[in-house]
DNA sequence: CTTTTACTCAACTAGTTAGTTGAATAGTAG
DNA sequence: CTACTATTCAACTAACTAGTTGAGTAAAAG
C-alpha cells in the first residue's frame, strides 16, 4: 500500500472516532443537555440518568473526540460544548435521521403525530414578530437554563408552573413557545395546555440550542 | 422512568445507529467513493483495498442506516449516495474532526507542512553514531517488513507498540526513528511521542528502501 | 486533623463489531 | 444444461464498547 493510502486511511479513522463519539444515545443524550450551557458531572448524570462513573466515561470520551470541552472549578468539573459547529454537526446528523432512517421517522410518527399539527414556527419568523411586539415568546425550560442564555425578550415559565401563570398572559397575543430542542417535549406540552386555555399558540421549531447556533441575537 | 424519557431514549439511540454506521474509517472511506457516483461492489472494494465480502457488508450497513441507496442491475449492485444532506452531513463532520480533534489536524500539519522541522538526520550520520553506540537506532515498521530486512543494530518497535516499549528505552541515548520513506507517517508519529515523554528523538531522512538503494549495510 | 462531596480510575462482564474464509445465490453467457 | 461472475450469507475469531462495582483523588467543610 503506497504511503499515500496510509495517510488518507489514518484520517479517515481519525474523523470516525469523531463520528463513533455520536454514536451512542446516551453520548448524544449527554449533548443534548450539554447544549444548554456548560453542566457538571453528576447534574448531567440526573437528567439523563446514567450511573455518575458511566457519564464521567461517555464526557471523556466526547471530550477526546473533541466535542465537549472541560473546565474544573472547586470540586465540580462543568462540561460544554466545544463551539458551534458540533451543534450544527449535531443538527446535520439528526436531520439525516429523521429523513433518511425508517425506523426513526416511523418513532416520530407513532410518538410524536401530533408535532406537525403543532405548528412550528421558523426561528426567523419568530425574531421578525418578537421584534414587532406581535408575539409572546415563552421558554418554558428550567429557570437555571433560561438563566444561561435565552431569546431575547423571551419569559421564563418553567412547564410545571405554567398552569398558574395562565392568567397573567395576555389572551390576545399569540404565544410561541420554545424549550431545548426538537425531541424535548416540553414545549408541545405547553402549546397544547396553551390551547386548551384558549390562547392561540405555536411552537418555536427546534429550541434554544440550535437559535443560539444559528447565529440568532442571544439574552442573559 | 416516564415514557417521555423512554421515547427520547430511543429516538436517540435511532440517530445513534446513524452516527455509528460513519463511525468506521472503511465505512467512510466507501462513502468517500460512493459519492462520486454510483459504483458496484467489487469497484469499490478495489479502490478501498477491502475484501470484496466485507465491502459487501459495510455497504450493507450503510443502507440499513440510510445513507446510501442500491440498485441491481443484472449481476452488479450499484450503491450511491442517498441524498445530498449526507454529503452535507459528512462535510460537516470532517468540518469538526479537522477543527475541533486534536490529532486529525496534528496528522495534516505534521505531514503536510512541519514535516521539516522534526530533524531528518542523514543516513551516513546515523551509521556513524549508531557504530560509535551514541544512539539506539528504532524501527517503527510492523515486525514483517522488518524481519525482511533493516538497519544494522535497529529495534523493532511497531508504532502502535511504542507506548508500552517505552520504559525499556535508555533515556540519555538520543533515540533515531525511521519507517517506509519519506511519505511514511510512523516515524513523525514516533519522534513526537517519544519527545512528549521527554526522549531526544530524531528522524532518519527517507526510509529503509533509501537506505538499503543507497547501498548501506543490512541486517536480517 | 477527619469527613464529605464530586469526580475519576481500574477491573470486570456481556454484548457488539471488523474482518476473514468458505460456501450459497442469482444473473448471464455459451 | 454447464461455467462463470458479482454479490451476499454464515460461521468464526479478535478486538472493542457500554455499563457496573468498588476503590482512589482532590477540593472544600467541619
Amino acid at each position: 500500500m503506497s504511503s499515500d493510502e496510509i495517510v488518507k486511511q489514518r484520517l479517515y479513522q481519525a474523523i470516525a472516532r469523531v463520528a463513533a463519539a455520536l454514536g451512542s444515545g446516551g453520548r448524544l443524550q449527554l449533548l443534548e443537555f450539554v447544549a444548554q450551557g456548560e453542566r457538571s458531572v453528576d447534574a448531567l448524570a440526573a437528567m439523563t440518568g446514567l450511573s455518575v462513573a458511566n457519564t464521567s466515561k461517555h464526557l471523556q470520551a466526547l471530550r477526546q473526540a473533541g466535542l465537549v470541552s472541560a473546565r474544573k472549578e472547586g470540586v465540580r468539573v462543568y462540561y460544554a460544548l466545544a463551539g458551534n459547529d458540533v451543534s450544527l454537526l449535531i443538527a446535520s446528523l439528526r436531520g439525516v435521521a429523521e429523513h433518511r432512517a425508517a425506523d426513526v421517522e416511523k418513532l416520530l410518527q407513532d410518538w410524536l403525530a401530533h408535532r406537525d399539527e403543532l405548528e412550528p414556527v421558523s426561528a426567523h419568523e419568530v425574531l421578525k414578530r418578537a421584534r414587532a411586539g406581535l408575539v409572546t415568546v415563552l421558554d418554558v425550560r428550567p429557570e437555571d437554563e433560561y438563566a444561561a442564555g435565552h431569546v431575547p425578550g423571551a419569559i421564563n415559565v418553567p412547564i410545571e408552573k405554567l398552569e398558574g401563570y395562565l392568567s397573567k398572559l395576555p389572551k390576545r397575543k399569540e404565544v410561541i413557545a420554545y424549550c431545548r430542542g426538537p425531541y424535548c417535549l416540553m414545549s408541545f406540552e405547553a402549546v397544547e395546555k396553551l390551547r386548551r386555555r384558549g390562547f392561540k399558540a405555536k411552537r418555536l421549531e427546534n429550541g434554544y440550542p440550535e437559535w443560539r447556533a444559528a447565529g440568532l441575537p442571544v439574552e442573559r
